[in-house]
DNA sequence: TGCGAATTGTGCGACGTCGCACAAAGACTT
DNA sequence: AAGTCTTTGTGCGACGTCGCACAATTCGCA
């Protein structure tokens, strides 16, 4: 259990929680290894359980009849999976699930974390807070794929990830890039080049380092931030810029 | 009196509370005219009111530093504005306002309404589960924006609006619909003469009239429709399709 | 009835991205 | 060390959209 304890403060949104509120979900919460592509949910399927990720990066997708993802939002350490359950919903359109690992989350089953909201007001508020940040992710999601085009998109997300990961790595390849912002491999191979060439970031195989991070905020313009700036706000302290 | 009490069933979120629930609102609701342009929550400042809107239909956008506009969300009799609200924000960073006029809306202030939202539960979960709705339709618009061309986006937003109002025509300018949809006008002109010479629409000076649906939900393909079947399963009847 | 403003149609070069294909380079297996 | 698979770089034509400009049309108002 002390175990479970630590593991709280790596999950902001636990750690936002009050040490009241948080002794109502441990009993509940179990701490379960991640990997690559371990589904939270599932597409028009039952959620089973709630996440809470300790680090890693996970993404919520929506996928077309054409079997094409595409990414509508994205999380870490500073929140968590299941929100529709918040809402009423017992399970969304949209597929959750690890895209960058980083070995643990807890988890709480579903039914439990339905009984622990109701059980709190306080606990429920902030987890409402959360999904509020979550809308303007999204809508600036909308926005940088009306306006932008793949660099400033390239660069939004690059730095959303660098915001939820430890230091400066990216473990990513080109064709996974791609997907999560809508384009195609070599366009983003492209544009990986220009950032590398004005020095924001270092690419090599399989892997991207963030150099200059304003130099990406910049290229990403207002997309990023609102977002970022609604979480310190409403929940906590958040990210590295 | 008798007036609110007929409105109510216009608005179709205020027609899915029970008899109670509507009786705890109905003293606060203020029946006011609407105009084009008409702010109901304006960026970064309180939120004063709720709206509920009886006809028309309503945009929620972000704007940039550089002043352009693109719209994240649409809503109409089957939505409010102030979501926020009920996630625990007193703003946002995004403007809501009509888009297109049909005269009146309910409102609610804020302070009021975040006090009948602690008395009936069911109440708040009804408002919630509509914010559910909206999550998906935003995450939609995301997709449509990564994915879909102009033509697609256009016949994706024709048909929102389509939903909420009554009647096949619809009152708007190239240069309006270039705005909502993040392209440029004459982008916009091109792709309504084509829709229309496949038979799609009529399009005349300051008006688009719905011809065949059906065609329309094909181009739009699957960035329509999660939204509004969200919206079916978790409130109620709505649209056209 | 006629004038001015708003709206729509159209043209054109520049540019970014797609779609696809294939070569080059790096990493992993046996 | 050789062979295989993954990842990345690159080329090229097609296409859609931008940005801009200007003409044509329609509407509203005096």
């Amino acid at each position: 259990m002390s175990q479970n304890q630590s593991s709280y403060h790596r999950n902001l949104l636990l750690a936002a929680l009050t040490e009241a509120d948080r002794s109502l979900l441990l009993p509940h919460l179990e701490r379960v290894p991640t990997e690559r592509e371990l589904p939270f949910s599932v597409a028009n399927e039952r959620i089973t359980h709630v996440y809470f990720l300790e680090s890693g990066v996970a993404s919520i997708t929506s996928q077309s009849e054409d079997g094409d993802r595409t990414e509508v939002g994205i999380f870490g350490r500073e929140g968590m999976s299941g929100t529709p359950l918040l809402l009423g919903a017992d399970r969304s359109p949209h597929d959750t699930f690890i895209q960058i690992d980083h070995s643990h989350a807890l988890r709480i089953e579903a039914a439990q974390f339905l009984e622990v909201l109701d059980r709190s007001r306080f606990l429920r508020a902030v987890m409402l807070r959360y999904v509020q940040t979550m809308i303007i992710q999204m809508s600036q999601s909308a926005v940088a794929n009306a306006r932008h085009q793949i660099e400033g998109r390239l660069a939004r997300w690059l730095i959303m990830c660098h915001d939820r990961l430890d230091g400066d790595d990216l473990a990513l390849t080109h064709e996974f890039m791609a997907i999560m912002i809508g384009a195609q491999r070599s366009g983003v191979t492209i544009a990986l080049n220009v950032l590398e060439s004005i020095g924001a970031i270092r690419a090599t195989r399989g892997q991207v380092t963030i150099l200059d991070r304003n130099k990406m905020e910049e290229l990403a313009g207002d997309s990023y931030g609102l977002a970022e700036t609604e979480y310190r706000k409403l929940i906590g302290q958040f990210g590295k810029s």
